[in-house]
DNA sequence: GATGAATGAGTGTTCATTCAT
DNA sequence: CATGAATGAACACTCATTCAT
């Protein structure tokens, strides 16, 4: 996954973006990307192996993203619910601006790439939480009997889901606020010391 | 989503999730499928509006049969968290089983599909469980302070996800067992009363 | 060209005439006219040997009507010119109302139907007004060199186009009576001699 | 109506003439069109925007060039009959040579096109001929009460329509030359003043 | 690097037609 | 006569990809 950033590539990436996100990927020519890219057919194969290679690159732009925020975010956070929050609230942000994109992303596998490419995809928000989680557990804020890098790749799984079941979904029985809350309550429950 | 089953239909669902369990939904042809069936090329739109239209039907195909069983097993569970268990038990088989057409199935927005037709694909998986919750809260065996519906359907997919992490994603750090006991006592740790 | 008359071939009959002036031949399938005629699919195949086998049946039926009609005028037409406006009339009616199917036939030949089939359709159309012309000459109402049937058959497709012409070529640059008057003179100048 | 000529234009217009005429529009594919001009499936879909926009461009090829010759004739006639006698002879020669193909072109409403298509493959032609007709009024070489626009278009279509009847219709009871002076003297009797 | 004309394999879908009931 | 489920051949069209300039 090299994040080669020309000029071309940014802008072929944000054309495929934008019109992923408004026709489907399906839907979605690599004409359709070059013209709103503007530049020429054959320009996209510079950059791109081939039309699926689009998907975790995407995917990647996205979530490092998103993984920014968070980070920054998270340095002013003193203790792990705050940080837990800032996931929560971070992610939800993110899913509302490219919820059409996401759910490509967050099903990636449906297409057949290499598990190999989403693992390095996500290592880096893996890897950044397992560190939040095995501090918090030293600091004794979370309980101790978790497997560390079970909990994270499945808690960053469940928040992704409950956001996009809440924006994509389209959950009618709760507000932004109730399913963020409700949300970290739960993960709240199941992770830190009762008293 | 009506449940029309004649022979036909059912030659060809069954064809279909054979062969896009085989090739993916991308390289499988009406042709390969109608083959498989042993019916002709046509047969197939007196049955499906399109290609794309087999998802949901698989979708409710597999996650009706994985209800079923989930049902019957919980007639002789005593308490919610046999209930519980055997719900991720029985999602971990099917996962493995069908693992391949599952991706498709969890991941049904990214093919452009109505919400509606998904969410009356879950309504019954999500009727039955928040019924289980709602008898469990009455018995005390889970905590008052939940919003019944939101839990419901995020734990299902919650168990869908951790089933998908564990086959698809392929974890390496967990055996089977300890995939479900963690996502078993995660979940027990969230809803049931510390003593 | 049997007439054969039942009540089933006239219902699929004005039923095809009906979608096709809606939808025009290629995009009209014969699920569409036989569900607009309100019988099975094949029954169809038990009045029509094929789907091109309509465009004759409609020719012969729009175009007999036709006919009709102007033998019904002419019978009080004492004179030749009396009977040529009546044609015109009928013809320029005709057209208006039927306007979508008569491209197709007066076309026929671009649909690749013996040409007996035609001829034997306007047979009757031709023959009646070669007689008309047979008895102008007889009267001195029309001029003695003329090639009667060469006549009546330029005559007759010369009208059917000018029609075609003002309703389907949409003219803009004359009204309907404009229209009909300047055909009526063009012809009168031809064949009536000049006192 | 862009009359872009590339090489590859000429050659899949050129090829689509000849097999269309050989076997019809309908029983015609594309795939025996590029064959026979030798370029590539997709190739066609670079200047023709479907199977049905060859019948105009054919049309407008054959028009086209049908009117070069007439004018280039032409420029010898002296009068508005030699004039007359050019456009009868060039039309039926286009007739004989490209019969099969111009079924199609002469009956091209049969086909969903817009009449502004027609109207634009037309208009050089009626705008020659009204030229020649007006300039015929001007020198008393036909007679004055014409309304020219209507009398230019009818003429026109007369003369294909009779061309069409003799080729396609096959009259058997004239000769070719029979045919082409009926047509011209009753032409010369509707227009031309007694004396 | 950039272009965009040319490629041609690949496939979903339609629909006229048949035939067992 | 009538039905309509089943057929399966046939095809227009798309589009990812290449490559000469």
């Amino acid at each position: 996954m090299v994040t080669s950033t020309s000029e071309k590539y940014d802008k072929i990436l944000q054309a495929a973006i934008e019109v992923i996100s408004e026709k489907g990927l399906d839907k979605t020519s690599i004409s359709d990307i070059v013209k709103r890219a503007g530049v020429a057919q054959g320009t996209f194969y510079l950059y791109f192996r081939s039309k699926n290679a689009l998907v975790p690159a995407i995917a990647e732009n996205l979530l490092s993203l998103s993984l920014e925020k968070i980070k920054e975010r998270a340095k002013t956070a003193t203790d792990f619910l705050s940080t837990l929050e800032v996931m929560i609230d971070e992610t939800y942000k993110t899913t509302d601006e490219y919820r059409d994109v996401l759910v490509l992303c967050y099903s990636g596998l449906a297409f057949d790439y290499s598990l190999e490419t989403w693992e390095a995809i996500y290592l880096p928000y893996y890897n950044w939480f397992e560190q939040v989680l095995n501090e918090a557990v030293k600091k004794d804020e979370v309980i101790k009997q978790l497997n560390v890098k079970w909990t994270a790749k499945t808690m960053i799984n469940l928040i992704e889901n409950a956001a996009e079941l809440f924006y994509i979904g389209r959950e009618q029985d709760v507000t932004l606020e109730q399913s963020k809350e409700e949300l970290f309550q739960f993960l709240k429950r199941s992770l830190v010391p009762s008293m």
